[in-house]
DNA sequence: TCCGGAAGTT
DNA sequence: AACTTCCGGA
């Protein structure tokens, strides 16, 4: 690498076991190859116990990271891109920038503390899975599995992102959508619905996806727990799909990242949208919101109520079928093909947030539990 | 401290 | 494109 002359370390593997492989860089073909970019190396140091005095999760926020040594850790960084002269109020300028892409939040009000967006990242890192298929590593067959793997990639790691962002965005879509009621015209507004490929598109329901989060090892969430997943309080009838087809030599897994990728990638959509909506709030219609999951069809406060408070079907259970056949409240489905189509899977991912209590019903918003 | 514009660099 | 450098303003 061009670089060895100034004594910089190579990009790749330059700590053994990292979670950042080749892939995960810019293509070769691009300007400025394979250079690592900020909040690539922001991860690494957070991965890193040594650097734990210099920049560290902040504990009980997901996400939120405080930066201890600011000088520290634009010194590193300058090293790392061979900038002798960075110092931390040029590399909080690149932070900046990460606002606008949604990669980054500023934690207002609190010095040098910022907020990764892992749903942003996680679909900055698996580009290349269709929001409509689950990933080929699902198939078990041993080339497939090859291939949908990027060399590299830690799968324990990549397993732990995954159930992360989804905890994650299970609640940010269920808090922003009772409490943002959005009035969405996907026709008025087609650059918001705008997230590159990952946007929306018809999904089909990948089948034989069994994923109980309690029996699926240890998740680390960055400034949330280090505990097992079996001390995350989870949703009694949040285990997924049963499984009608599992392939052979497919692991637990695989299925449960191919099943979570395709939900979180909607729910990244949902969650993208209902930020570039912010400013249509207002304008909100009383009394019936517009279903951001499936964006054309309206939905009542009521429906919007009975659905957040119904049990998840994700395992649909004989009795929630029935229901769902003879019930005006649920999903119809329309005359014309709906432009997003979700599998019940999906849609059926509303349920209070683990740390919500009370709801308050005239302003349709979640009461979170005082700390 | 933090923000974001503007211009420059690779 | 992704920063880096500089800077005026809050």
């Amino acid at each position: 690498m061009d670089r060895m002359h100034c004594g910089c370390v190579s990009n790749s593997y330059w700590i053994p076991g990292l979670a950042f492989p080749d892939w995960a860089y810019k293509a070769e073909s691009s300007p400025g190859s394979r250079q690592i970019q900020l909040w690539h190396f922001i991860l690494e140091l957070l991965q890193k116990e040594e650097f734990r005095h210099v920049i560290a999760w902040q504990q009980g926020e997901y996400g939120e990271f405080v930066i201890k040594d600011p000088d520290e850790v634009a010194r590193l960084w300058g090293r790392r891109k061979c900038k002798p002269q960075m110092n931390y109020d040029k590399l909080s300028r690149a932070l900046r920038y990460y606002y606008n892409k949604r990669i980054l939040h500023k934690t207002k009000g609190k010095r040098f503390t910022y907020r990764f967006n892992f749903s942003k990242l996680i679909f900055v890192n698996y580009p290349m899975w269709d929001i409509r298929y689950p990933p080929p590593a699902v198939l078990g067959n041993s080339m497939c599995h090859t291939a949908a793997l990027p060399p590299g990639v830690h799968r324990e790691v990549l397993h732990n992102t995954i159930l992360a962002h989804k905890l994650l965005a299970d609640q940010l879509a269920c808090r922003r959508l009772l409490q943002s009621p959005i009035d969405y015209d996907s026709s008025t507004n087609k650059k918001a619905l705008g997230v590159g490929r990952h946007s929306i598109m018809p999904t089909s329901c990948f089948p034989g996806a069994c994923c109980n989060f309690r029996s699926s090892g240890h998740l680390y969430l960055p400034g949330l727990s280090s505990q097992p997943s079996t001390e995350l309080p989870l949703h009694p009838s949040r285990s997924l799909c049963s499984p009608t087809q599992v392939l052979p030599g497919t692991t637990e897994w695989q299925l449960c990242a191919s099943r979570l990728i395709h939900q979180s990638q909607v729910l990244m959509s949902l969650e993208e949208r209902i930020q570039s909506h912010r400013g249509a709030q207002g304008r909100a219609t009383g009394g019936h919101l517009l279903n951001p999951y499936l964006g054309h069809r309206t939905m009542s406060s009521e429906d919007h109520l009975h659905a957040l408070t119904s049990p998840s079907t994700m395992k649909p259970d004989p009795e929630s079928q029935f229901r769902a056949s003879g019930d005006k409240n649920t999903f119809q489905e329309p005359a014309e093909p709906p432009k997003i189509c979700l599998g019940h899977d999906v849609s059926a991912k509303l349920y209070p947030p683990p740390d919500t209590e009370h709801m308050n019903l005239s302003s349709k918003a979640w009461l979170l539990k005082p700390a």
